[in-house]
DNA sequence: GTCTATATGTCGATAGAC
DNA sequence: GTCTATCGACATATAGAC
């Protein structure tokens, strides 16, 4: 792994653990073993690094989707769950959660970034639990974009509140997904 | 209103917009026509500021609770949702989802502050779901404690999701939150 | 590509006058 | 209770040596 991706992977990490605004230079610095300077190398600025660490959470995601591709929704449902498993461990909440809530206190290239991120991943989970239900393996009521958005905002959020009540709140919110979208018998 | 609760006030709205660590005391004083050094008189530090407007904020929770202790379960509910939308309006997210987001970029004292408001939102909301689903109101499977999680995360991330993309997507979440706990004639 | 050294700005905080 | 003036710490950023 280059320095480049070091530094990409540690700004991540952090922008996950206290947000963009929060993190200096030298915290990426010092555990690398490299000075703040070497940073200025490879990105400009802080704005560049927000941003390209956006964007290579973006790309990843779109392998991810190719990588879930062929699994029932159950199981890419379930794969959706461990990309935040991940973060809940090490008490990182999603990139989402992160830049969003600090929106306002982030450069204009940094929310453009997201957005386009947050518009993918809306669809391909709109699009999962569209899929779901006509297979009959999911049930809700509603429009399949506004129940996407629910568990969605359930998972960013959720890893949020466990930082507060702990991991088991995050495990609570989990199940309640799921059972709020499995069939039941009698339903019409 | 003094000038401490203008402080105040002026504080919670730049926590909810830009969050703790990216505001500073001249986002407070210049607004107010007063100086840095006014602040300090009313507080020693930016971290007992933010304390303050934390628990003032819980403070305000409570007695809201005492406000819509006589309606129906419905009625609180959509109380609850308006909380949320007043903070929409102007851009702001929750008390609790723009601390939480900050956890750990934010003094340990107003960690505790949050967490003692948090136990509080979570009790009230779980406590209203499991009236409602025993009168016959609201129907949905598995503890009410986990509903009550999906239900706040909903509205809490739904808040951050919209700044990104639009009011309309905060629409959809509460519309799916209700359809999601309102009764169906035939289950069970 | 990485370093040393430094420029420049802003922030939270405090002392002391009024 | 609010002001002026100032301090020290830390942030991002840059110039130039190696």
């Amino acid at each position: 792994m280059n320095t480049r991706d070091k530094i990409l992977a540690t700004a991540k990490n952090l922008i996950l653990k206290v947000g963009y605004n929060a993190f200096s230079f030298s915290d990426i610095s010092v555990p690398l073993g490299i000075k703040n300077a070497a940073i200025h190398y490879h990105f400009p600025g802080k704005e560049a690094l927000g941003c390209a660490v956006i964007r290579k959470e973006h790309e990843n995601v779109i392998k991810w989707k190719n990588e879930v591709d062929k699994l029932d929704p159950w199981q890419k449902l379930e794969r959706f769950f461990r990309v935040y498993d991940k973060n809940m461990v090490h008490n990182r909440i999603c990139m989402v959660g992160s830049i969003s809530s600090d929106l306002y206190a982030v450069p204009e290239s940094m929310r453009d970034c997201l957005h386009a991120m947050v518009v993918d991943i809306n669809q391909w989970l709109t699009e999962l639990l569209e899929e779901g239900r006509r297979l009959g393996t999911f049930q809700f009521h509603g429009p399949a974009e506004g129940k996407a958005a629910v568990v969605v905002t359930s998972l960013a959020a959720g890893l949020q509140i466990a930082r507060v009540l702990g991991s088991d709140k995050f495990e609570q919110i989990k199940n309640q997904i799921k059972l709020d979208i499995t069939p039941t018998k009698d339903d019409n």
